[in-house]
DNA sequence: AGAACGATTGACAGCGCTGCCGCATCCCCT
DNA sequence: AGGGGATGCGGCAGCGCTGTCAATCGTTCT
């Protein structure tokens, strides 16, 4: 354990080195155009030092600030259970800022106030952000996204609903791993099955419901509208659905909720009509907040990766090792079977 | 609106108030010994020009930082359902650091990684923190206290076990209120009160202990220590610790659970035993997560103002408006009574 | 061999602000 | 009237780093 008197500066660095601060600058930096000698030297110089650069000094000499704002919409000024969603986004968007030496500013706001978008310039202007994080539901409201835009500070969307040219983002394969949800449901020997659609102005969540045809139309059942129900996202909502497909005369036998909410909503609906999950009603939910291991039964859904979602939209912020800066990437989704899925009821 | 071009510096602020930069400077970190007109010119002179302070120029002059860590135990790490507990805390703090011009650095860690407090030492000394949040269960650490302190960053814990001079911190009133959920339940007729005791090493939670036991001698009612359970926080401890008092032969007819896990775990394992809640067995909880208002019954509970807490924790750390700084806040929460607690069972 | 050019390195002037010190003033007391 | 101590303000030298530009070195090309 090295001894941490006092502040190492470049200075010390450069002299333990043999070379110039400049150099030392260049080597922090990751700037081309330094002999691979030299850049070890003072490499070793760093270590052996400890030295950390002073970040307030770097932002002032290089105009511009080291942080990453994570900007998403706050649960908590209306009470949505969704705080797991934010924490492991959050986790994420840490590591990935402490693997390049960035600073994480955390934004929570609140979307349905109408001056987001000004809160956001004034969030860019103030602390000169060198990247900002638009996370879902955020990332599909082109009012915000364009507020952004124009500030020209760079920005990755999570989950945005379109994919457009030159606006970076990160994806999960929602289509993709609801269709294996649908699959899933099949070889439990369901057919009647329902879906809970969500939020539709969080456009990412609308691609789950296209899984969910592709998912029918692999196994050839024919959709049947009346047997999808339109949600908000909300656990409210999840229930007022869950009663309007539960009351039909040929209720399904499995819903698929397009978010964990709604099904936590289902679920609690279905004992309250006195309906037994799994063994009358299977139900499967999407995104694997934490609630969804508490509900009884626990629920089958489908994890989104939000933790790696975040540190891949803070990497394509800050560049890779090499400097390299993706644009887009897919981050996959995975199923957790648990207990709120079962075979058909043989009655 | 005004047009924000370009950066307004000290030096723009200087010139239009007609005084000097240092002043300015003073104005602006509200130091003493500046004439009233003065203040008051140069005040104008910053509200007309939108003058923000560069952080990172003040932050390299003074040689500390404006930055404010919040540090608490991350959940997401072993996938407890606490991140509401986190989210609101997260709010408050941010609510105060904006009024005071800091930044909110936040800093989850596992506390029962063994190098917690080594990880502490290097956050403080990499970012030069001007304070530190410590959250619960952390606070009650002695090993980390201790560490914090021996870098003496000045440092705030939000619901210390003990409270202790020269070290500030902010409570709730847990005992206190946590004797009016024992009246509560006693004006609803009961009498065989169970409690399920917290984690040990969550001192706060032993408040609630007390509480219960000050409600229980308000009424004139005599402890049964068969009546006591230990959990450990977690909802599988509330699941144990319901089992084991609900097969008594005289079981109790309310249990009170040190915490909302717990109470969750209770109501599960109430249902699966065919126990009715609340007709046969009121139960109630204690920080109203937000999976008290999901669970089913609605868990009657009571909301700790984390959120306020964690403000008034930042405000103990900048000071308020005329730099005074407390060392000592109390919070009150309160009861939430909802549908998880009902009259005794007239059986 | 000499010119031309890229690769590598260093010198130096700030970035916008605060700490320290000094100079006026002003007030109160003897 | 004069000394002593607040009070109110400005000047100046950096804080630790990066941007710019110039200097040096090594290579390739003619």
């Amino acid at each position: 354990m090295t001894v941490q008197s006092g502040k190492v500066t470049i200075f010390d660095v450069a002299q333990h080195a043999g070379v110039s601060i400049k150099t030392v600058s260049r080597v922090i930096n990751r700037e081309p155009n330094v002999r691979q000698t030299t850049r070890e030297r003072v490499q070793r110089a760093v270590d052996s030092l400890q030295y950390r650069p002073d970040q307030s000094a770097r932002n002032l000499a290089s105009q511009k600030s080291h942080l990453i704002a994570l900007v998403y919409d706050d649960p908590a000024a209306y009470e949505l259970p969704s705080s797991g969603y934010i924490i492991r986004m959050q986790q994420g968007a840490l590591r990935a800022c402490r693997a390049s030496m960035k600073e994480l500013l955390i934004h929570p706001c609140d979307f349905r106030q109408r001056n987001v978008a000004s809160e956001l310039r004034s969030l860019i202007n103030d602390t000169r952000l060198s990247g900002l994080v638009l996370a879902a539901p955020l990332s599909n409201m082109q009012r915000i996204v364009r507020a952004v835009q124009a500030t020209k500070t760079p920005f990755v969307r999570i989950s945005p609903g379109k994919v457009v040219r030159g606006q970076p983002c990160v994806v999960t394969n929602d289509r993709e791993v609801s269709s294996h949800m649908v699959d899933h449901l099949v070889e439990l020997g369901h057919r009647r099955i329902a879906f809970i659609k969500g939020d539709p102005t969080h456009e990412a969540v609308g691609h789950r419901y296209l899984g969910y045809l592709d998912g029918l139309a692999r196994h050839g059942i024919t959709p049947d509208e009346r047997l999808v129900a339109d949600g908000n996202n909300s656990f409210d909502s999840g229930q007022r659905c869950a009663k309007k497909l539960l009351n039909r005369k040929r209720r399904p036998t499995a819903i698929f909720c397009a978010n964990d909410d709604m099904a936590a909503g289902v679920i609690r609906t279905a004992n309250r009509l006195g309906i037994s999950v799994p063994s009358e009603l299977s139900v499967s939910g999407f995104d694997d907040i934490i609630l969804a291991r508490q509900l009884d039964p626990m629920l089958t859904t489908i994890r989104q990766p939000l933790g790696r979602m975040a540190e891949a939209a803070v990497s394509m912020l800050t560049g890779n090792a090499n400097g390299e800066r993706s644009v887009f990437e897919s981050v996959p989704g995975s199923l957790q079977l648990r207990e709120s899925t079962g075979p058909v009821d043989p009655r």
